[in-house]
Parts: structure tokens; C-alpha cells; sequence
DNA sequence: CATGAATGAGCGTTCATTCAT
DNA sequence: CATGAATGAACGCTCATTCAT
């Protein structure tokens, strides 16, 4: 999936046209701020990986945070939509939900490990007040739609009471974000030493999955 | 608990006299280097904020990289000593050994969240050779551990077959890991924003200590 | 005679483009290693005197050390060219041909005053390998072509036999090069202190070629 | 020949007593001053390399400058002495003493080598004003006595008439300076390769005595 | 006397950004 | 639209020197 197919719905993002070159240095911004962080990696770094003339950046973009942001908020209105998306559809059953919930998240982190990574950092090392602020809404996008979620569960007595929500997604975001740091480490530890990049991360996703369905599935109590 | 309580042990860590203006400084970088990462933070804002003098950082720890080693040396030494010295206990159960293993961690984690937050980024941008070998020490230190206790649980048939420790280890970091992340966002969430700081930690800890022996307890399926 | 004049020569110098602002930085910061040395001279110091920017230094040239290699690339380069020229030219005799080097070399020094100053004391303080290695070409240059000069003379009968060349270039390059550095005493030792530069310069020229020819002459064994 | 046993006749150098460590620190200073360059020797150099604490060349010398200084002093007098010896000594010809000249000065150059590089970098980068008084006085007494032994032998008939004595001069140090400075080239160009160090320092006096006397001898017009 | 600790100044270099074209 | 050139600020670090003991 490419990143310019959302040109219309986003368009107010920034009064610059996402071109195709937008795009191009967004995803070259994206890789060297996973790599070596906001600070560390530089306007000429990214510049010279994406092929442009430096002063192309502050042209594009104003500055190197408002390239952050910019980064932030193509990736995040998407993430957004399709929480908001799985919160509307009433067709399927809490437990469905909780499970589509828990893919879509996997899927994400693993298909965008490099900006989970970014993020994580982002959370850290709080500078940017309007990526905190991104961060802060999408979080809480999270937190109020599992709400929901768990809160239509335990109506339907299908869920326990006294669900610390917050500790939930921490389980689900921190366990991911975890392996896709240690993805080495696993590697090396269980001797997939030798699988292609893409088959790994599709062995990953699949016991990942398989993983937090299991503690969901343990700290909700359904089933 | 202070920090040089332990220099007869540790003294091997540098040449430099590890003084008590050696570990201010390392206390006041340990923040800085946590709150604005390792290139956000400069040598000036540490030594301003240590009150030494700027070259003072150059004269007691050779660079800055070499700082952030000299930190990572003091914390992690610590710990797998401690990690160790668990696994030679051999007097009480492997669930009790578990769950101090857990309670272990998290009095850890949040007794010294600053260091976890660099810990964290440092993982991440991977450039310090030195730091990353050290941290992938101690999680092979605790994988190695975790291997073990499990087995012995395996043998005794108290713990399930099949346990993926890299994917139990990750959820116990990364659960530790997202709460002190997200700790404004909990607070707000759950209304604790009159508590102060202390307080909320230890809320923060049982709360946590009872989320993890409980996802501890359903994958490895004792009592 | 301006510097500029071969660019198209010396385009494999650098890859950035040797414009005039390149000359003037050069010029300046020869003057200032000529009369500060290399590690005396900041690159402050150069960049005030040449009226630029700090950084255009490093821009131009990428570091200070890089600077001084410059300077020995654009000046030794035409030496070496007029040295070789010289060489091939066989319709002189070797007297004539002696002559002319000690012309050319006495001319060369004079005009050229700063910067066989800073190659006296690269000479000493031997830690730039590239600026070595040019100065070193330049003498086995001057050192070959003296060989081949000589020897032709001998077996015309005109010159002596068992000629120390190494010797003779010393006396050469050892007289002139002290001439530059006593300028001031020869000045003062002579009463020739109200007399301006360019034409003490001459002065100093002349009676160095009558001096080196005669000396030449008498270890040389001609006429 | 140490260098501490003229104590006695120099005690006015300086406050400080001339120990046996402040003749070492001087040495020290004295090689690695040649090596570097006065600015590119740092005073923990040469703390280090006489095995000597940093504090103590300020204690013994005041600054690096004056460490700079105290050198001169210390070869220079020896020099002047024994040039003024010369000169009062009249019971030999001009021609021996002439020669005399040569062989105590090439002697000296051979001896002092570090001593007369550093000498020819301080002349050229001219800073310290006592060290270029002192350099002054020495050349200015070189050039005295030259003067009153060539008017003697010139009243004798035995010299030429108008020699220019600075140009002599230059000849003998240039020639000199030039040697110590090409050693290595000297060495190669020549196949002296395999020879150990002293025993070509000797070769390099020999030719260089036979080279320096041939040239006045020329010059001079005797025998 | 001698020394480890400390200091302020200044080093070469790189940064994100802007400007003129 | 796009770019090479330019800039001021700040970077990590080292310097000669001094101080307290």
C-alpha cells in the first residue's frame, strides 16, 4: 500500500502539494529518524537519502520538526480513521471486535515498524508539542474505543468487571513495540537466523497475534 | 539508595576515581540524556545542570559517548548481579521465584525510570556499540534466567509446554515499559492527578505487579 | 600573476568548484600559516582575513587539514609542470639549462615567499602524510631532473665528476630559503631598511642568482 | 655531553633552580617541540613524555612560553660562548679558523638536531618575542665574527674582496638546516638505508664538512 | 614541593536554515 | 520551482593555566 492514495481526504494537512517527491522524503524522513532518531539524523542525511537538494526540505516542509509533524500526521489520520471505522461497525460481537482490534494493531506495527519506532522515541524524548499531541489523541482514541468495547462486553457479561483499560493496552502496544526492538534478539534466540526479512515478520505477526488474543482473551475472561 | 554504595565492586568501571561528583554527574545526564535523548541533551546542559564545569565531563568520562557508557556500566552491572543471584536461590518454588523475578523488574522500572526511558531509545537508535552490547547482555541474562525457572516449572508440570519466553519477557518489559511512558496519560485517564509523585509510583507498581503475575500465571498456566 | 589562470588544468583538484572565493581563502590562509604556522592560524583567523563566513572553510574545503592540502595541491602542481618542462627542453646546453633552474627556483621562493615558509616548517612538524608526499614528489622531482642535467654535463666533459646532488639542492634551497627568513637581519646587516619591499625583493633576487650560480659553478667545475 | 653541567655559569636563566628534572623537562619539551611545533606540543605532552605531573611545568618553568624561552637560553649561551672563544683565539690563520667555524657549527647542528628545527619554525612563525631576540643575537654574533675573521684574512690577501657575509651565512646554516631536515630522503636517495642512525649522523658531518669548506673556499677565493 | 581537580577560553566542525538567482 | 552558496549558532572537546591541599 502506498502512502499517496489518501491524497483528498488529507489534503488540509499542509498547503504545500503532496506530491509525489512530498511523499518520497516523508519515507526517506521516516527511515533515518527510526534509525538514529529526531537529532541524529540530519536534514542533509535525509536530503541526500531522498535524492533532493537540501534546501528542498524547509521548501517542502518549513523546517525539519514541521517535517516530524507532517510525518506524524499523514501516518496518524489514517491509524485514526480506522479505529473510529471499527468502533461504528456494530454487526460483530465484542470478542470479534477485541480480536479485529488486536490484528489491525499487529498489522499496523509490523507493516510501519519504522515509525512505531519513531513514536516510541517521540514519547519519550518529549520536544514537539504537536506530535505529543498526535500521540495523545490516537492513544486516547484507543482507550475510549476499548472503553466502549469492554464496557458493551460487560454488559453482555461476556467480559469481566474492573478492567483496567489502560494497563490492557499497554500490554498489547508494549508488547509489540518490544518484539519489533528485539526482533534480532528473537531471531538469534529461536534460530530464524536464516528466514527472509518479510516471511519473518509474517512469523512474528502470526505468533504475536496469537500471543495477546491469549492475554486479552485471559484478562477479559470471555470464552 | 544512592549510587556509590558500591564502589568497591564496581571499581574496575574507569580509571577515573569514581568520586562523588563522578555520580552527580551521572545522575544529572541519566535525567537529561531521559528526558531529551542522548544527542538532545548537550554536554553543556549536563554540566550546567550537574553545576560542574563543562570540561569537567571530558576530565572525569573522556566524551560524552563514553558518559552514557560509564552509565550504562553502573546501572546494569547492578542489575544482573541481582538477576543472578535470583537464579542461584534454590530454597523456594518457581512460581515464587517468578513472581519476585516480576516484582524484581518492576521496583526496578520504577525506582529508575530515566535510565528505562534511555534504555529504551538507546535500543532503538542503535549507534553506542557499547551500550547496545550491554543491554543485550542483560536480556539474554534474563531470557537465560526466565529459560531455566520455566523448565524447572516444565518438569515439576506446574507450567504449560510451549512457552515462547522472548514473547512473556516482552510483554513484561514492554507492559513496564508503556506505564512509564504513559504515566501522565494514566493518571489523567484514571483521575489520579492529585496524588503526588511517590504515591502515585507505588499505585503505578501493585497495579502493575498484580496485572503481570496475572498474564504470568494464564500463559504458564499454573495454580 | 593571478592564481585562477588553471583552472582548467587543475580541475581533478577538488570537487568543489575552485572559484574565486577558493583563491582568496587560499591566498589568505597561506599568508596566515606563513606567518602563525598551521596550528597557530585558527580557522577563525582565515576566515576573518579572508572576510568570509566561518563555515565556507569547511564548506570549500571540508577541514582545516584538507585547506593546507589544497594549498600544497594548487601551488605544487605548476611547480612541478615548469620543473618537467624544463627537462624536456634539448636545445640548451646544461649550463644553461642549471641556470635557468636556479632562475626559476630563486624566482619561485621570492615570489612565493609565504608559502615556502609553511613548506620549511611542514617539513619539520611532519604530520600532514598528503602535504608530505607532495613535498617529497617535489624534491625527488627537482632531485631527477638535477640527476639527468648532470650527468649529461659530465659526459660532455663539463662537469666535475662525483657530484653530491642531494648536497648541492640543499645549498640551493638551504641559501634561499634563509634569505627569506633573514630578510629583516640581511636588511638591517646591509642598510637597506629604507628601500620598499618589491624592490629589496629584487635586489635580494639578483644578488641570490649571482651568489647560487657562482657557487654552482665552482662544485660543478665549469668554465 | 648532558646538559645540566653548566649550572654554575647560567644560574642567572632563571629563579628556579636547575635541577636535575628541570634540565629532563627541558629535553622532553626540546623533542617534542621539533616533532610537533610549539603549538602542536601540549604541555600534557610533555608533562607526559618527562614522566612529570602537568602542574609542575608551570611550577618550574611559569608557562609554556617561558618553557620555550628557558630552551633558548639554555643552548643559546653555550653557543655564543664558544663562537666568542673563536674569535679571541688569534693564533691561528683565518682559513683554520674559518674552518674551525664550520666544523664547531656542523658539529653543533648534528649534536642539537631537535634544537635547530625547532630554531628554524620559531624564525620562521616569529611569536615569542625573547626567542627571536635571542635567535637575533646569535645570528647577529655569527655575522660579527665572520666580519672581523674575513677582513683579517681580507687584509692578509688571502680573502677575496666584497663577500657578502650574509649570504655566506645563509649558506652554512641553509645548507645545514636543510640536511637535518632531509635526512631521510638523503638516506634514501643515497642507499645509506641499513646504516644505524649515529653512524650516518657521522657520514652526514663528514660530507657535509668537506661540501661546506669547498663552497667557502670558493667563495673566500684562498689556496 | 608536588599533585589531582578544576576552570574559562577557544578550538575545528556541523547544524538547520535562508538567500540570491 | 529548484538550487548552490552562505550564515550564525551551537556542537563536543581540548587547551594552558591555576587552585586547594
Amino acid at each position: 500500500m502506498t502512502f499517496s492514495n489518501n491524497c483528498l481526504t488529507l489534503r488540509f494537512i499542509s498547503k504545500m502539494r503532496r506530491t509525489e517527491k512530498y511523499f518520497h522524503i516523508l519515507e526517506k524522513a521516516e527511515d533515518l529518524f527510526a534509525e538514529r532518531g529526531f537529532d541524529g539524523a540530519t536534514v542533509r542525511d535525509i536530503a541526500d537519502s531522498a535524492g533532493v537538494n537540501l534546501a528542498m526540505i524547509s521548501y517542502y516542509f518549513g523546517s525539519k520538526e514541521k517535517l516530524m509533524e507532517s510525518l506524524f500526521k499523514e501516518r496518524m489520520i489514517l491509524m485514526k480513521l480506522k479505529v473510529e471505522a471499527l468502533i461504528e461497525n456494530k454487526t460483530i460481537t465484542p470478542v470479534q471486535r477485541i480480536e479485529i482490534l488486536i490484528d489491525n494493531y499487529i498489522e499496523k506495527v509490523i507493516d510501519k515498524q519504522p515509525f512505531y519506532k519513531i513514536m516510541l522515541c517521540e514519547q519519550v524524548i518529549n520536544k514537539n508539542t504537536i506530535v505529543l499531541k498526535l500521540i495523545k489523541e490516537l492513544k486516547l482514541s484507543y482507550a475510549r474505543m476499548l472503553s466502549v468495547l469492554i464496557s458493551e462486553g460487560q454488559k453482555q457479561k461476556i467480559f469481566k468487571k474492573n478492567i483496567d483499560i489502560m494497563l490492557l493496552t499497554n500490554t498489547m502496544s508494549g508488547t509489540a513495540t518490544q518484539l519489533i526492538i528485539n526482533k534480532e534478539y528473537y531471531k538469534e534466540f529461536n534460530n530464524y537466523t536464516k528466514i527472509p526479512e518479510t516471511e519473518f515478520d509474517n512469523i512474528l505477526m502470526t505468533k504475536l497475534r496469537a500471543h495477546l488474543k491469549f492475554v486479552f482473551k485471559a484478562i477479559l475472561g470471555y470464552e
